[in-house]
RNA sequence: GGGCGAUUGGCUCAGUCGGUUAGAGCGCACGGUUCACAUCCGUGAGGUCACUGGUUCGAAUCCAGUAUCGCCCACCA
């Protein structure tokens, strides 16, 4: 470490300050709930989506950290037992994405590796990169409790997962059929319809006669029916042509065949209302095996489905001449063919949608296959229920909207994956063709329909899908299915935090599974924040190079200036643009804190004298504008509305805190008339507001308020009270405002900005002094100015200050405050500007006045609005008709 | 083809229950060597709140429609 806990460095280093700082969180244990929940407390803990163990984090990870931890260190200082655990996703088939590359560079390969030694290289790999995901959430600042951290392929995952199957299965809701499944013949797996991304391409659509039969079963040369297609390599597994029953053009061939080419099948022509007779040519190849359509007209015509693509989309041996070959190849070689056939009738260019892999971008297929699906929709009414009824509330509201239409037009899940890593599905057969399905982790002693023995059984060799596991996460993660302390102290949860974009894929699932296994709704409230874009709206990509890495962010400007940057002015559900100069925002934010906390240190009287006397002005101001800025942070953290929080405390940390109270404190603190004790106090405002800011801030900056407690710690144990660390110090409490003082302090500082707005209009030089003439409004404005000349002054540049001036034969008034009127002395070339500005903003008056006078004019007003809106207009007037009173007579006395 | 969201100064975004003269940060202009900070201080300019119509004493805010952009969902070969 090397700052000092004893005075901050000239500059803030958050590269040293940020790890020093972890390490003394670590090392007192901060992040840990007590051992036992404390008496009365509430409960807070954060559901995060353990982030996929294969990756580094990404700047989208760095938002669900700023957003959590916020919230955890907030209700951590609240009191609260919360609690937040941490974990990675073993994300099955990203990881064999990964790993099947890599492999692939040592020259190995799934199929040489075989399954056993492939998932021991996948341990070996896990063991590599998973230390990256922690080491980058430390960076970060992530106050996680490391002693929980899980992964779902841990034991407690491996038995939470066997347990929730076993009782879904129990239940009735699980079933294994053959349907036809969306396959990605990359990574060689069935994906669900979330991992397919449709996208709009520009194929082509060729048109290929198919002759029909004669008796002797051989095709017409002159006699054909034209089908349309997008995907002529399917044709190997036609098993039919289908025409719409009322089309005039076709009804004779209907129950007649036709010959398909190359295979010389004998195809019937069926009549079916699925068919579109104004598309292509109104006739329709039929290939079951490779269409969700076809699949379910082969149903209902009683049509044999022909797989003819193998699992990398190769033709299979169905596929006569064309087998072993590429898809793709296949399509060409099977249009030269029918090209040179002279059966090819046509080709054009054809928009249409295209499914790809998620994960790898490859052309998906649609594939016959049998998996194992669970009935969701009891499962999904419960979650609807949840919703509806408001037992979970989803942050912003409208994705309820969203949430429930996805809902309400589930689809089974087919949670089968045909890879090697991951849980693998706990169901045997037996050679009788009975499933068994058991929750025992050494598998089923026998049949659990015939009795046949262990010995004679063999496990399923799909793995879940990765969600399935995921979907365990809120109560797998303490203990699930035992009724373990934690299960009883932290479930169900309170928040659960993630981004829109896995609602369905994961929100949905926690859902479902949380209320059919524990009878509970997982959390009361599901946050969901947007998408961080690049530049212009663009979503970031490596290819674009506009890729903003936290980690290069907080190695550049600190944890602390990225979450800031990432939390303040962003609204949940919505998508937000991370730029350059909004990173800098939060790094001058952390630096500006930096120096402000310097000067108090700096400004530290030696020794501290004992503190006396009745508290000045800006001492009260400062405490009020502080209890009502913990109000507003407070309301702004139980709302979930982080940005509202972050702009409370910014705005307060600048504007009231440094611009203004520390400015004034500066008066105070230098004075030569002050006593010992006098400064004492005014230096111990200063610290134990700074000590209260440091708390207010800490949730989102934590590096920097923590670094600064440390040392004021020292200076000052009255201004934290004792606490010694901030991440366990408390929430600042709420107090009363002081309303007089606030407003004023307002008579003070409106004064001193319209000098200085005059200053600036007459081009006066910062450093000079210039005579003030007041005339104030009332005596109590006039008792406030006397009381602040000392601030006054300084801050606008002032002097001599006359508070009894005379308006008769003086120069124009040159500015109006609610509590006064004033001129500065100025020599006659500035005081034709003046002049002017005193005009312009007499005229703005006026119209304010005729505005207001005319809404309290109208009788339609006064009758109808509530009375306290017109109240309040009455006495707008009446404060503007004053301050038009005072610049009218200033003017008369000029004119005179 | 459905659904959702957005549209507020040059840029990024706030705007509560409809109620003063619609706010902030960045950028811009002008001025600043005052002992916390130029990653700063002071001052200022800049907005028909996308458009049209309606409700209302009063609309950025509520309602209807239009336009543009974005996203999600969807089995048309």
């Amino acid at each position: 470490m090397t700052t000092t806990r004893r005075e901050l460095a000239p500059r803030y280093d958050a590269a040293t300050v940020e790890p020093a700082i972890y390490e003394r969180w670590m090392a007192a244990d901060a992040f840990a709930p007590a051992l036992e929940s404390p008496a009365g407390a509430e409960r807070f803990v954060i559901i995060q989506p353990p982030p996929n163990v294969t990756g580094a984090l990404h700047i989208g990870h760095a938002l669900v950290t700023a957003i959590e931890d916020t919230l955890v260190r907030y209700h951590r200082m609240r009191g609260d037992d919360t609690l937040w655990l941490p974990g990675v996703d073993h994300s099955g088939i990203g990881a064999q994405f990964v790993l099947d590359k890599t492999i692939a560079e040592e020259g190995d390969s799934r199929a040489s590796l075989g399954r056993e030694r492939y998932l021991e290289r996948m341990w070996r790999f896990m063991n590599e990169t998973r230390p990256v995901i922690g080491s980058q959430h430390r960076r970060l600042g992530a106050s996680v409790d490391w002693q929980r951290e899980r992964f779902t392929m841990d034991e407690g995952s491996a038995r939470a997962v066997r347990t929730a199957f076993k009782r879904l299965w129990d239940a009735g809701l699980v079933y294994r059929a053959e349907a036809l499944v969306t396959w990605c013949p990359r990574c060689r797996t069935t994906i669900s319809d979330l991992e397919t991304i449709h996208r709009d391409e520009m194929g082509t659509l060729w048109t290929i006669r198919y002759h029909l039969a004669r008796p002797d079963g051989t095709p017409d040369p002159d006699a054909w029916i034209s089908v349309a297609t997008t995907r002529p390599e399917t044709l190997l597994g036609d098993t039919a042509v289908a025409v719409h029953p009322d089309d005039e053009r076709y009804r004779d061939l209907v129950g007649r065949e036709v010959i398909l080419p190359f295979l010389a099948r004998r195809l019937p022509i069926v009549a079916d209302d699925y068919v579109d007779r104004t598309f292509g040519t109104g006739a329709v190849k039929i290939t079951p095996a490779h269409d969700p359509n076809d699949y379910e007209l082969g149903k209902r015509h009683g049509l044999e489905a022909i797989n003819v693509l193998d699992e990398e989309a190769r033709i299979s041996a169905a596929g006569g001449e064309f087998v072993g070959r590429d898809r793709y190849e296949a399509r060409e070689a099977i249009l030269d063919r029918l090209r040179e056939n002279g059966d090819l009738e046509a080709e054009r260019p054809h928009a249409m949608v295209v499914g790809h892999c998620e994960r790898c971008g490859t052309v998906v297929e649609p594939r016959l296959s049998v998996q194992w699906f669970i009935h969701v929709k009891p499962l999904a009414e419960r979650a609807l229920a949840s919703v509806r009824e408001g037992r979970t509330m989803i942050v912003p509201p409208h994705f309820e909207k969203v949430y429930t239409h996805w809902m309400e037009n589930i689809h089974d899940w087919a949670v089968g994956r045909q890879l090697w890593w991951g849980h693998r599905i706990p169901a045997w057969f037996c050679p009788n063709g009975h499933v068994t399905v058991t929750d025992a982790e050494a598998g089923p002693d026998a049949c659990a329909e015939c009795g046949r023995p262990a010995a004679e059984l063999t496990q399923e060799t799909d793995i879940f899908d990765t969600w399935f596991s995921s979907g365990l996460w809120p109560f797998s993660t303490l203990g699930w299915p035992d009724e373990t302390p934690d299960m009883a102290r932290f479930y169900p949860t309170s928040v659960m935090e993630t981004g829109y974009d896995i609602l369905f894929f994961w929100v949905a699932r926690m859902m479902m599974l949380g209320l059919f296994l524990t009878d509970a709704e997982p959390f009361h409230t599901v946050y969901l924040h947007g998408m961080i874009r690049a530049e212009g709206g663009v979503k970031m990509s490596k290819t674009k190079g506009n890729v903003i890495d936290p980690i290069d962010m907080v190695d550049e400007i600190g944890a602390d200036a990225l979450r800031y940057a990432l939390v303040a002015g962003t609204a949940p559900g919505s998508d937000m643009r991370l730029t350059r100069p909004k990173l800098e925002g939060g790094r001058n934010f952390s630096n500006k804190l930096w120096n402000a906390a310097r000067f108090v240190l700096g400004a530290r009287p030696q020794p501290v004298a004992t503190p006396s006397g009745a508290p000045t002005l800006p001492e009260r101001w400062i405490r009020s504008r502080l209890a009502e800025t913990v109000e507003r942070a407070t309301r702004s953290l139980d709302g979930l509305d982080l940005a509202g929080y972050a702009a409370a405390v910014h705005e307060f940390a600048w504007n009231d805190y440094c611009d203004w109270f520390l400015e004034l404190a500066k008066v105070d603190l230098r004075r030569q008339d002050a006593t010992d004790a006098e400064r004492a106090r005014t230096w111990l405002t200063a610290a134990e507001v700074l000590g209260d800011l440091l708390r207010l801030l800490h949730p989102l900056m934590p590096f920097v308020t923590e670094e600064i407690w440390g040392t004021l710690d020292v200076a000052e144990p009255r201004a934290t009270r004792g606490e010694p660390m901030l991440i366990r110090s408390s929430w600042p409490a709420p107090a009363a405002r002081d309303l007089i003082a606030e407003r004023d302090l307002a008579t003070l500082t409106e004064l001193i900005r319209e000098i200085r707005d005059l200053r600036s209009g007459m081009g006066t030089a910062a450093g000079e002094w210039l005579p003030l003439h007041v005339v104030a409004a009332d005596a109590r404005s006039r008792a406030v100015l006397e009381a602040g000349l000392a601030y006054l002054e300084p801050l606008a540049r002032v002097r001599p200050v006359d508070l009894d001036a005379d308006l008769g034969g003086r120069p124009s008034a040159a500015g109006s405050t609610p509590s006064g009127t004033f001129w500065l002395g100025t020599d006659p070339a500035a005081e034709a500007a003046a002049r002017a500005r005193a005009e312009a903003h007499l005229a703005d008056l006026q119209a304010q006045a005729a505005r207001v006078r005319d809404l309290l004019g109208n009788g339609s007003f006064a009758e109808r609005a509530p009375a306290a809106v017109v109240e309040r207009e009455r006495a707008r007037l009446a404060e503007l008709e004053a301050q038009l009173g005072q610049l009218a007579a200033a003017r008369d006395a000029l004119n005179e």
